[in-house]
DNA sequence: CCTATGTTTAACGCATTCGTTAATTAACGA
DNA sequence: TCGTTAATTAACGAATGCGTTAAACATAGG
């Protein structure tokens, strides 16, 4: 993977798990048990997960006693729709053109079941 | 890497090369060698960068005589903000006044283009 | 100090990614 | 038909990603 900045937070969110984990995030800050406790997968593979979400930026985490609790930091994903927003324009034309389209078609289907 | 929509959208976004070769057929269609040209790897790279953004949806292709031509396809790119808008509350206040200033840029592009 | 609990690190295996060069396919055009 | 141009496929190697289990580390608390 490149090491580009984008690359880094893109890559992040190309796993399902990791994305999960963010949303359980958007809750309430949690634990490497708490977060871990959905999936069927080791803790072990859910500390790499927090530490790729970590070098991402995605979350930040703290110590309290034996626990470390993990809470999200969205700037990332601004970031990562900030790039995106070069394309809205062109997403957004492509949708009207599709509505336009698909009235088209609604008015079509109308006159022939007339 | 997992096969679900998403996480095969935002794989494809994690390649410097490949959000270049977006940004590039954002321009404009182009053939495999054209978008090659400013890159320093082979043709057979750019094609497989090619594969993978055709199959996550970003690129549809065209064939004329020898050429292929590519075309951006935005809907990929507005699932993928669809997924952030979740988090859109959590963001730093300082979005809303950059998603205003983008809103601003855009209106003030289709004015000048009219 | 010893043990239990929470988490990370180490070491490994397997699959995938990304690049290369060489060979192949496809279509045009003299 | 033959040579040229455009692009893909094949075959390979190095690096990375994601999972595992076992061991180590950190802290609380009897």
């Amino acid at each position: 993977m490149a090491d580009d900045r984008l690359s880094v937070i893109f890559a992040a969110l190309a796993d399902p798990t990791r994305r999960a984990i963010l949303a359980r995030l958007a809750e309430g800050d949690a634990t490497v048990t708490e977060l871990a406790e959905p999936f069927a997968i080791s803790l072990p593979a859910i500390s790499r997960h927090l530490k790729v979400l970590e070098q991402a930026g995605l979350i930040t985490r703290s110590r309290s006693a034996q626990w470390r609790s993990s809470s999200l930091n969205p700037e990332p994903l601004r970031e990562a729709t900030v790039w995106m927003e070069r394309y809205r324009q062109f997403w957004d034309t492509n949708f009207d053109r599709l509505d336009a389209h698909l009235k088209r078609m609604q008015t079509q289907t109308e006159r022939n079941e007339k």
